[in-house]
DNA sequence: CAATTAAATGAACGTTCGTTAAATTAATCT
DNA sequence: AGATTAATTTAACGAACGTTCATTTAATTG
């Protein structure tokens, strides 16, 4: 038996990086081997090759496509005009973005040691892109004048670990609505680069 | 040749801790094998069990210890009466202790995935402990009036983030001095928690 | 000094890994 | 309907893994 009746090569390979995000985010790259991934996924390890030339590109196209969908749903929000309105945007999306795909976003903070010289440039690179929109707004607003944050690139590392640790502990079904936990960490973010009114987008 | 001239277990078994710490942290438990820990060491794998009976055992004595060290460390702090000391006093802490130790910390939170069961257990307990500390600041402060924080578990949680995201991008030798960054540090908490006025300690 | 203990080496086991290539079956094309 | 392409399985490779155990050498003990 080889080909299996109904097999479509590109749900396939769908399949493929969906059940390896769960299980690389789950146990770590090197500890998933291609064995448990085609287990998961319904097919043998060698079926996965004819999608992914190795491990190592399903990882990469892993966290290329997290860190471009990222960018992109970023780019399709609305631009605020001033520092703080655009800050307050920043903290919802990024909250709503990343509580709605854990591991995701796990993927792309812990295995990033596991990708090799080209991938973890490229990665690295969309990355800093990120960081880039925190940081810029925080130049903005301080540059106005609203915002006291001396050291803009502090502060946007800062508001990012403080951001994305949401999903540290964030369980969807939890006891709070995923709007409160915007307001939350709107309101520290806020609070932290001095701000102290709160407005309800 | 077998037993090596001048050799001495307990620092042969401090080695490995160290050696195993430095590399797990930058590859991964699973992609390192006990013949690199041993070759870091300069002995061969075999000469590992003497010390410690398998690889796993390792990780829990490095996560172990590194638990400990901070959880006894903060009891050696003094201890202050009103709450926005208490935080401050925490944040310089946390900020100090962590990174002058940046591999245990990548570890001791990227490689819980890879404890097994009973060694899981044991050292997220000893987390929440360390995570009980700013919620009971916390607390404290929204008890006496003193901070605005309407949920202390996710302010906690979102604090214990920020801080610990320091690791992320300090380098020492840096930029900052470990005391602006401090400093730097406690505006953000503080702000986040609706206080103001930063005091240096 | 001989016996005992400590601390390592060397050899090897059984298992698992990422991967390749030939073979097999299903779907599509002409 | 036959040829071609797609998508998988099967079988197997070479390498590496965590670990065990007998042996070897060094240090300590009585």
């Amino acid at each position: 038996m080889a080909r299996k009746v109904g097999s479509v090569g590109s749900i396939t390979a769908e399949a493929i990086l969906t059940q390896a995000c769960k299980l690389f985010a789950r146990f770590g790259y090197a500890a998933v081997s291609m064995r448990q991934i085609a287990a998961a996924v319904g097919v043998q390890a060698s079926a996965i090759y004819q999608h992914y030339p190795n491990k190592q590109e399903i990882l990469v196209a892993l966290l290329n496509n997290h860190m471009d969908s990222l960018l992109e749903a970023w780019n399709n929000e609305v631009r605020d005009e001033d520092a703080a309105a655009a800050l307050e945007r920043f903290v919802r999306f990024h909250i709503r973005y990343h509580i709605s795909r854990p591991d995701e976003v796990f993927l792309s903070y812990m295995e990033l040691r596991s990708l090799e010289d080209q991938g973890f440039r490229i990665i690295e690179r969309k990355r800093h892109t990120y960081e880039n929109i925190a940081k810029t707004i925080l130049r903005h607003g301080a540059d106005e004048g609203t915002f006291s944050a001396s050291d803009p690139h502090v502060a946007a590392m800062a508001i990012l670990a403080m951001l994305t640790g949401v999903n540290t502990w964030y369980r969807s079904g939890g006891r709070l609505s995923q709007q409160k936990i915007e307001d939350l960490y709107v309101g520290m973010v806020m609070g932290s680069v001095g701000l102290t009114a709160v407005t309800k987008a």
